[in-house]
DNA sequence: TTGTACGCGTTATCAT
DNA sequence: ATGATAACGCGTACAA
């Protein structure tokens, strides 16, 4: 049994393709009888339409594209989720790709995306993004796009990013405000403005509580990862005025801290304080369990998706579109690695 | 500038579309200067076909399918992982759905997929899928179908999976090997294959090894979360005769299991030796590092699109495709809690 | 070498 | 109330 068309529906009943499209979609200029039997027939054949043809013909595809810079990463599988689901629930379906933090293929899954005609893109940038040419291409060709998460100012587009700035303002001074003294950041190049953010909103706290920032114990880890965190933690031991709080621009490097000082047997938090960012998982097991600072991933989906929607709805009518900054809430985990 | 179009191209040229598609498609029976221009305009004009049309005229989307029961998971990330980039490196694009392991969200969104016109679906079951009528209604289409990790022999269709029994076999051997007398097994319902085999494996490695298996050790949890551990391990504890080895099926179990011991100051793995399933990023961050059974997600995905291009392949050249049964290699990962 | 005509499946418009 | 026709954009068999 075959897949059933319109026109085969029609055949079988002895009416027109066109009569059977209005029956399906309740056009009120059908007969009633009529109505009845497509219905039936379409019903039993388990018919179901062939949504290749309605997007060519309505010129949308329900489609809208998701690119990632990491599939394997608790935020952004957070955001994946809230983007699925409140896409589903918007009658929309999300093609995934991902980067893999690699341009080139930032590059071209934009072109993949383009050609597939989805109504429209969700992007996060790679970390070695640099240059928009690729990006700008998007946006001129009239596609939304709604940056999200990792973005950039020189794409003129609506974005949904966390207040990378304030949420490190705040966690530096609530280390502050808890007697440390003497505070290490390790951040990640100055690539991406998410580090760099993060970074400014940490010097800002100190300034603004009097503290001198000092540049040898800014830390410029090479990978986001529980090893580099180790590495740093030898090297931030090795500091004649002794360090007694870490901001860690991510939860991987704040997990390497807690374990090398947990080797060398120096006490947390009673010594040192950690917070990293990101509330992953590993963040409620490891011992003592990590302050950190919950980024609803899930929630920044949804704003992606709703934002893009809007876009989507306002070019389908022709009317202007302005674009959003918008901000997702974050929220402060306290937990034991801090005082 | 809108979307040029082959029309546009071909009319700006005073040459026919059909002319145009030829030039760009590089067809033999085309003059090398009237390619010449159509190529020139075309980059010009920065042309991508459109991808929708293309679908509708050759019956194929180059689009597939997949479900995964639940999109922030250590596992199934990967396994999306693997698919994603597979897909791509063939020229396929993915969407994405999650059931949130519910039974009508699969249903609603294999129609989805069905309507969207995939060239094929890759879906992993969810943990209450009892009835499958929605799903053989998918192989009655003759639409490509693999499912993987969470399968049903009441689908005829290729599977991708772990060898559940034999990995739940090893690492029960394991701990017996390493001296464990008395090792207790934490499962989930026995709705789902995997769960079923891991129990299997793990009672036919006692038996093999002279071990009477004993029922009152096997505890079935609510939720594979490290709550429920904590929760389970405290029922192990008033076993009269002292538990010595754990194998829970999920890593959050198993951390559970070693949370709850570090508070209670048992040791592991003098006292108690503990075994998880997944590899998932926890396991090398809880103290004492957890054994556990890495399953290669990535290859999974990779072997699960594979084996549906094969299959899809094959329908369109209409050749008999025959069902495949693929095993993925696992690897037990030695760690800490474990003698 | 180039162009014409048709069809993929659907739906909007216009006639009947 | 129903149907014929055209169109969305592309590709291809066939005609010129």
């Amino acid at each position: 049994m075959d897949k059933p068309t319109l026109k085969l529906i029609a055949k079988e009943l002895g009416i027109s393709p066109s009569t059977v499209s209005k029956a399906l979609n309740n056009y009120p200029d059908v007969g009633e009888k009529t109505r009845q039997r497509v219905q039936e027939l379409a019903a039993s054949r388990k018919f179901v339409p062939n949504s290749v043809a309605q997007s060519l013909r309505q010129q949308e595809s329900k489609l809208i594209g998701f690119i990632t810079p990491n599939a394997v990463h608790y935020f952004f599988s957070n955001v994946l989720n809230g983007v699925i689901h409140t896409a589903q629930a918007n009658g929309y379906s999300v093609i995934v790709l991902s980067s893999e933090d690699k341009i080139e293929f930032e590059k071209e899954q934009l072109e993949i995306l383009m050609n597939k005609n989805v109504d429209g893109i969700l992007l996060s940038l790679t970390d070695h993004t640099t240059t928009y040419d690729h990006i700008n291409k998007v946006v001129a060709r009239k596609m939304p796009l709604v940056l999200y998460d990792k973005i950039s100012k020189f794409v003129n587009c609506s974005k949904v990013t966390i207040n990378d700035r304030k949420i490190a303002h705040d966690a530096t001074r609530y280390l502050i405000e808890r007697g440390c003294k003497r505070i290490a950041h390790i951040r990640g190049a100055l690539n991406s403005i998410t580090i760099i953010d993060r970074y400014l909103g940490y010097k800002k706290a100190l300034k603004a509580h009097g503290i001198e920032a000092d540049e040898s114990i800014v830390y410029e880890c090479n990978q986001p990862t529980i090893e580099e965190g180790k590495r740093i933690t030898d090297l931030m031991l090795k500091e004649k005025i002794k360090i007694d709080g870490v901001l860690a621009f991510t939860d991987s490097l704040a997990i390497g801290v807690i374990l090398r000082l947990n080797e060398l047997g120096i006490k947390i938090p009673e010594e040192i304080s950690v917070i990293g960012f990101s509330n992953s998982v590993q963040t409620r097991v490891v011992s003592p369990s990590l302050t950190t600072i919950d980024q609803h991933g899930f929630d920044m989906g949804k704003k992606a998706v709703e934002t893009l929607l809007k876009e989507i709805r306002a070019r389908k009518k022709k009317e202007p579109v302005k674009f959003e900054n918008i901000d997702v809430p974050t929220e402060m985990i306290i937990r034991n690695s801090t005082r």
